[in-house]
DNA sequence: GCGACAG
DNA sequence: ATCTTGTCGC
């Protein structure tokens, strides 16, 4: 009954060091800071700037909403040895390449653990919004809401627990990336896997220390997490996520999972560097999109 | 002022 | 995101 969306009080943040200047009680969804793409703003269109604002303020009240703590089916999955079988959906888009509008949205569902592709479904569809750094959701997660909902209603039984989305989570210059978006507006565990460090102002970087975290990784399933140098903020965790991966990829929660839990599922799912569902539904979104869209249709 | 910017 | 050829290695 207590459908709380506040993050937990244990849900704290992870204090680089020594300093007392900094309270080490703050939650994730207390920060407030907007730690982010300043010089962008003036080489930007005005028209785009208008879009901005009003969207910043959108993220802003999404925030309030994001849970950092696991959902009880997160728990069961992640916990039971394989007594009962919960489904894991990834999601990705796929562009077509000279085209601005023309895209492919997919969703596939995966058993897990034995990762068994058990749903899969792609549409064409036509974006409208742009892309801007910091603001994907807005250009995708339309798309992404329709396809889970198509699972929901038409499969019912192969709706998953949890989604997998291309891009972040809480790794985002005002803690609300897409994964959080889906995850708020669905209410269902979502967690962001990038494939690229997101770039924040001021608090994360791919300088050399971050290179020589990289460079420490030694086997699959090695993690170092992603704290914000100034904010002290725990964003996520980087992971090894296959022997053969030299770049790790970057997870972060999106909506009722943990960030360990994220980073567990995301290796556990991971066959390759990028996990299967993600990974399956961006080769088969192109795939569809190289055979289904000749240029017309 | 420039540069750093998930997909 | 997408465009690209070969190349090194198991």
């Amino acid at each position: 009954m207590e459908e709380s969306s506040v993050p937990s009080p244990e849900q704290k943040v992870a204090a680089s060091a020594s300093g007392p200047n900094r309270q080490c009680t703050e939650t994730f969804g207390e920060d407030d800071g907007d730690r982010n793409l300043s010089g962008s703003e003036q080489t930007l269109d005005p028209a785009l700037l208008e879009i901005k604002r009003k969207w910043e303020l959108e993220q802003k009240e999404l925030k309030k909403k994001i849970s950092l703590e696991d959902d009880r089916n997160v728990e069961k999955m992640l916990s039971n040895p394989d007594s009962d079988t919960f489904y894991v959906g990834g999601m990705d888009i796929s562009f077509v390449k000279g085209d601005d509008v023309n895209a492919c949205a997919a969703l596939v569902v995966f058993s897990f653990p034995d990762l068994e592709v058990v749903y899969e479904d792609y549409q064409m569809i036509q974006l409208t919004q742009p892309y801007i750094p910091g603001f994907l959701a807005f250009r995708e997660m339309d798309f992404m809401i329709q396809l889970y909902n198509n699972v929901k209603e038409n499969n019912t039984q192969y709706t998953p627990q949890v989604i997998m989305v291309d891009g972040n989570g809480i790794l985002h210059p005002r803690g609300v990336g897409s994964a959080c978006h889906l995850g708020v507006l669905l209410d269902v565990p979502c967690l962001g896997v990038a494939k690229n460090l997101f770039f924040i102002e001021n608090d994360i970087d791919r300088n050399e220390e971050h290179m020589e975290q990289i460079a420490s990784l030694k086997q699959s399933g090695d993690t170092f997490p992603l704290v914000g140098s100034s904010s002290g903020i725990t964003y996520g965790k980087a992971l090894k996520s296959c022997e053969k991966a030299t770049k790790p990829v970057y997870v972060s929660p999106g909506h009722k999972i943990s960030i360990d839990s994220a980073t567990e599922l995301v290796h556990r799912c991971s066959k390759y560097r990028v996990p299967e569902p993600i990974r399956q539904a961006d080769l088969n979104s192109r795939e569809y999109l190289r055979v289904n869209f000749k240029d017309g249709s």
